[in-house]
DNA sequence: CGCCATTGACCGACGGTCGGTCTATATAAT
DNA sequence: ATTATATAGACCGACCGTCGGTCAATGGCG
């Protein structure tokens, strides 16, 4: 049987399938084999579209930040708050994300899925980058932050924060461990940020 | 042809042909074949020894951070030097440490390397975790470090300044951009260790 | 009719397995 | 002390299923 699509339908097609299978399954033990036969469609419908297996996990994450991230800037385009509140939200935002594909990931071995989460980092570092420096530099001008520079001070934060959050060592069920971790955070960031702190404090809880 | 060895010169023949291949060409563009190849035996003598390719970097890698931190680890015993210092000398060392894997692997593709950056940054945090630790705590003591959470600092900060060195977006030959970088590390380190900045500064270059 | 989305048989390379061989050493018999 | 025998484990390479990827053929639609 064959069946011609809307290409563009097509592409959503696989890319949704693909996205499923690398969620559940993980990225190495997801054949492009598996992702066509759930699909009823033939392997080279799928090098039609992509030209590899990275390909097609590239254009996910890809497409998945995306909206992430311009979700929170529509947010903080059309909110006129200050440099600090702006970014305990994104802060908050980004530490509650246990929704995403991080989180549905994490019952798979991370061993089968390196390259996914290398490029998971890639692509969130890529869209947040902008967005905090922006923040920072606001927040400065405002006198709220104090710090010479924001532009490598994000890139330790954006990166330090992001595999901070990943050890999940112990029984990652306790909310005392989870809880500790978020104070140590606000104490590093209230020291960094350097915020006065009779009139500004890190709240991430 | 048959040559028999003595076992533990025949794992590490194969440990050291691995670890040549991966660094020249990649671990995932490295396969099993090429390394027996080179080494003239045969690949049931490789599974003999290691039973999959990703054991062989795991030992490869285990071995190579093994010796580094004890190496630092020796240094650190046999001096008696205070928590700021040993903090600085294992700091420069580590950010210095353009040698190892991390530097001879930069001119392969990170994305052929995924698995083997991931479990690197796994045993270097597992190797370095409990030497930074002690020494914050040693610093405390001292009332050079003034903080309340050694053990998540430490996280972030290893994490995070591993990350943060990897970055090497524009023409990292422009040593000014380096510098930059280590300035910013420093005015990090100063204010998250909460040293007093008369008397102790960062000094990572 | 011409274009291109779609098909699925096909390919080489890969990681990994397996039945079996060879040799050095320990043990027992002479 | 010397020789036969048994055991361990180092070593071999043909073989296997699966994978990512290719491509010539073909069917459907504007």
């Amino acid at each position: 049987m064959r069946t011609v699509k809307d290409p563009l339908e097509r592409k959503r097609d696989l890319m949704d399938m693909a996205s499923m299978l690398f969620l559940s399954r993980g990225y190495e033990e997801t054949s492009v084999n598996m992702i066509v036969e759930q699909l009823g469609v033939a392997k080279g419908t799928f090098y039609h579209y992509f030209k590899s297996k990275e390909e097609i996990l590239e254009a996910v994450l890809e497409s998945y930040l995306d909206q992430y991230a311009e979700g929170i800037k529509a947010f903080l385009e059309e909110s006129s708050i200050n440099g600090y509140e702006k970014l305990m939200f994104v802060l908050k935002n980004i530490l509650s994300n246990n929704q995403g594909p991080e989180h549905l990931t994490k019952h798979v071995e991370d061993n089968k899925n390196a390259r996914l989460h290398q490029m998971l980092d890639e692509k969130f570092y890529e869209k947040f980058y902008p967005i905090i420096v922006e923040i920072l530099r606001q927040g400065i001008g405002e006198k709220i932050f104090h710090l010479q520079y924001p532009e490598e001070i994000t890139q330790v934060l954006l990166l330090g924060i992001r595999a901070y959050m990943h050890i999940h060592i112990p029984n990652f069920k306790d909310s005392q461990y989870m809880k500790t971790k978020l104070q140590a955070l606000e104490e590093i960031l209230g020291k960094v940020l350097g915020m006065d702190e009779e009139k500004y404090a890190v709240r991430l809880m």
